[in-house]
DNA sequence: ACTCATAAAGCAAATATTTTGCGTTTGTAT
DNA sequence: ATACAAACGCAAAATATTTGCTTTATGAGT
């Protein structure tokens, strides 16, 4: 029941882990989604369906978990030397990946899950994003919103473009975001 | 297979129909999210579960038919006679109303579908909303900005915060974003 | 009004999935 | 080294989903 992360991180927890995130990944990259099923993963696993069902709880929770892995960037964000160019070299290819097939599919995998803490996570990473890009601005002399302004200029219209009208996520209308957020008035 | 709507709209589909989401209201009330289950609607429906897996598809799809649904106001927004006005007045009902309980689970059920179609009219809504307000305060001999920058400034942060920054969803940020977007130079 | 064609619903058997109890393996802490 | 508990495996039981076929009832045409 308890979707619970790295609570004995040792060996075979792991390697049983990583196993059937593996094949999760294999699986969707060959089969139309409703052919991505728990008894599926299992077997390609190498792992018994009831281990899955105790430690996902269901087929949506661990589809979830693997998508949101796949969108954590590890790497930290080009010093373009201003904020606007920082901003719209994290955007360009935050949008290339999310408007992706794979990047949609992650995106609506994690809006999918029931666990809320998955979305937090997600805002915690924008948020802390935001933060650096701001400092960096801030050490450099330039002035630069705050952090909230800079989610509710940058991140939200993104996201909900993202989400709700993928059209409309281009560069172009990145740019647009980020003159605005940068020329109004605080 | 098909979640068409409205194909043979008269008699009992329409009775069936009606039954089953009425089942899905009333069973959203009294039982935990997970209770929640195809045959059991079906038996409150006094309908079969094969009616509802042939109409429907699955859980998720249902569900999201009846929040959809739900979420739908079909009363236009109140005449403050100015755009802030409007947009406050307009924001305030709604975050009120996502913010509750049945608000948030609705949008997430929303969320949940496949079917991007679903959040497509939720996108139409907006779009249409901010249309007539626009319209109107143009009439009055306002200034006001694209509909585009009313989506991006207003409907994307509420939606943004609603989904993953709850605790932020609230009327007095609702003001800086209106705020924001009507001082922000075109 | 009556009939016909057919979309949608019912029923029940066949499949597939999820859950559960219990024994075994395997990290981890002492 | 040993003990403890978490996580896994296995297989039976419980549920849910799919499917083929039958029945019902709506809407169109006469």
């Amino acid at each position: 029941m308890p979707i619970k992360e790295a609570v004995r991180p040792g060996g075979r927890s792991a390697r049983v882990q990583e196993a059937v995130h593996q094949a999760v990944r294999e699986l969707q990259a060959v089969t139309p989604r409703d052919e991505l099923t728990v008894p599926r993963i299992a077997e390609r696993a190498g792992v018994t369906p009831s281990t899955i069902y105790r430690r996902w709880g269901n087929l949506s929770e661990l589809v979830a978990d693997v998508s949101l892995e796949r969108m954590r960037s590890d790497d930290d964000p080009v010093d373009t030397g201003t904020l606007a160019g920082d901003l719209q070299a994290w955007g360009e290819q935050y949008l290339e990946e999310m408007t992706s097939v794979p990047g949609q599919r992650a995106l609506n995998d994690v809006m999918a899950s029931a666990d809320g803490g998955r979305r937090e996570r997600c805002y915690r990473y924008g948020e802390s994003l935001m933060g650096t890009l701001r400092d960096r601005a801030l050490g450099r002399g330039e002035g630069a919103p705050s952090v909230s302004r800079l989610i509710d200029g940058i991140i939200a219209p993104m996201t909900y473009r993202l989400l709700y009208d993928p059209e409309a996520a281009t560069t172009d209308n990145l740019r647009r975001w980020i003159v605005s957020v940068l020329t109004s008035e605080e």
